[in-house]
DNA sequence: CAGGATCCCGCGGGATACTG
DNA sequence: CAGTATCCCGCGGGATCCTG
């Protein structure tokens, strides 16, 4: 995938911003309430603290979590996210 | 990511399925129109025969786009993934 | 034009061990 | 608990060539 041939198309910036199962699970999580890193471990079953570490950090510079006293919490661009969980849930629901 | 593991929760599979970025590029495509293969390859910059044709494969079996004479068109349940893809598309005009 | 077949390489990511 | 550091392997995917 080449990020710079599709820079002009909101949509798959987006989809490269959630293109990892984790990132969206993480940002599902962290939508309800504030997390700490063991607790990402707990919920996200089969995880490796390697990848775990990196994808916090990824959404880190994203600006979509934030992180004080050891625990992560949502940004306000973060939680625009919402809608696009919220619709993800719906479809879920409705089609599996 | 270990698919057993969070096959209770309809956002990750939803994730799961969508955690491609030329896959949900695939579905905002054919949202629009009908499309053949070398029409993706030209709206799709950079993808490989190879991929595309996996990724195709991939929606085929999960019905979420059909083939009739060389044409893709969106299933009914593809159909229903707009509210998503509109939802990113939303958050990426705002975002970015 | 619509793909299948092969070959090959990079790196994403698991496992494990270690530190503050 | 909250990560960092290595080591190592698999496979996803690009490039290329071929067919109907």
């Amino acid at each position: 995938m080449n990020e710079k041939k599709h820079n002009t198309c909101p949509i798959a910036k987006v989809a490269i911003l959630l293109s990892d199962p984790w990132t969206m699970l993480i940002i599902r999580d962290v939508l309800k309430k504030k997390m700490r890193f063991s607790d990402f471990e707990h919920s996200l079953e089969g995880i490796s603290t390697r990848t775990l570490a990196k994808k916090i950090k990824q959404l880190e510079q994203e600006e979509i979590i934030k992180k004080e006293e050891n625990y992560y919490t949502i940004t306000k661009k973060g939680s625009g996210l919402d809608k696009i969980i919220k619709s993800m849930l719906i479809y879920g629901e409705k089609y599996f």
